[in-house]
DNA sequence: GATACAATTTAGCCATGACTAAAAACTATT
DNA sequence: AATAGTTTTTAGTCATGGCTAAATTGTATC
């Protein structure tokens, strides 16, 4: 298995240690200060153990830590958190197209897998998609080289009654929460109309292929849109 | 990741357990007898660290051990066993097939997916290929229940000169062998003509796609075949 | 049956990477 | 600046599963 990054790490990562790189890449992407709580949280370890484990990664300067201070990727810890990130994104959408997998279903398989892929293998999914950009959720997928396109859109939540948007991005991977969108019809590039939005932040009716829904705001703060006459 | 064999298992197997229950398979299935340094030599490790984990699957119950005698598989162990087969032959031909990826080339990346595909991953393969009998190699892919058909053929190296055969089976996993076969125009399914096969075990003459080679005796006694009129 | 040689097992070591419990250090409030 | 409360780190444990080296057992030969 040769992998992409090989050429500026002297050791394979292993599985745990790719996890870390990921989810600091997805912490510092969100915007939030990647504490050892936060990290270790998300991770679903005890911050002990994170602590242990960014001190190995500073090691290999894959990220950089001070003590008590929040976790950095450095310019080569990012490369690999972008790698494995191409990898899963292209897995997703590889499973969903290929096999017909449910896209409210392709997180946990993509999870697994996205250690274990060559080079070649990947390079022959992302062949078979023909280079695709983003993956089912919208999600975008870093190019080769680590360049990460920009998802235009913006919360439904926070969008104009009376219109009609086309859904662009799910910003969740909680595998019931999107097991209920997709109940609704949903899926990337489905269009909706927004029927009206209940005042302070209620419920909003939103209409999915001829089909009214009433939708939390907190799950309609996860979808992003754009206007439905853009392309 | 629902494994088949989890009702039958209180714990996850690793990997490594997964690795040792396929080989103790394969090497059964040879007519070898699975004594430890077989084992051991088989999947490049020191006899001590093939003793201690034939132990652990022992007391898990998936393999019969006693010392200083071979170990063999329990019915549970098989069941394990042909699952990953399973998976592995069948991620075999899903990559040939869906990707493109050379058939003398698919075996490392399904040794590392056989462990983590789900069972639904699986199924979904299986049902994409129209639940197929064969991998790229020939080599029977156990069904879910776990039975194993029998692949017939006779080496080619016991074959009569003068006529045209088929190919039906490659009994090597060796990359450089099997890229060498590849090299000649072989494949499952393809025709060759032995022309003649020279005494005391010498090369042979065979003809495939219209090209003649000379192939040393040890390769051909590697391709099982059937005689070509034989659908 | 004694001796030699090979195969196997035991004993003990190491790294990985999780854990708990306790100590230390930071932050906020009075 | 002292204290309280939270966060982070340290120290030490455990299981996994390799390893080497040494002891044991089995087999074959004289």
């Amino acid at each position: 298995m040769t992998k992409n990054y090989s050429s500026e790490i002297n050791s394979p990562l292993s599985t745990n240690q790719e996890d870390y790189l990921k989810a600091i890449y997805i912490l510092e992407t969100r915007g939030d200060q990647v504490t050892n709580s936060v990290l270790s949280e998300y991770l679903g370890y005890t911050p002990a153990s994170a602590t242990n484990m960014v001190k190995k990664l500073a090691q290999m300067d894959l990220v950089i830590y001070r003590r008590h201070q929040a976790v950095a990727l450095t310019p080569t810890g990012r490369r690999v958190a972008l790698e494995i990130l191409r990898h899963h994104r292209l897995l997703e959408l590889f499973l969903h197209k290929t096999l017909n997998i449910p896209w409210d279903s392709v997180h946990e398989e993509a999870e697994r897998l996205e250690h274990v892929i060559s080079e070649a293998l990947e390079d022959a999914i992302a062949a078979s998609l023909g280079y695709p950009k983003v993956d089912p959720h919208g999600d975008p997928i870093p190019s080769k080289n680590g360049d990460v396109i920009h998802t235009p859109g913006h919360p439904l939540s926070q969008s104009e009654a009376g219109r009609a948007y086309r859904l662009v991005r799910v910003l969740s991977q909680e595998k019931d929460r999107l097991a209920y969108l997709r109940g609704l019809g949903l899926h990337l590039n489905a269009e909706l109309f927004l029927h009206e939005q209940a005042p302070f932040d209620g419920p909003m009716l939103v209409e999915v292929a001829g089909e009214e829904h009433a939708l939390a705001a907190d799950m309609a703060a996860l979808l992003q849109v754009v206007p439905a006459s853009a392309e």
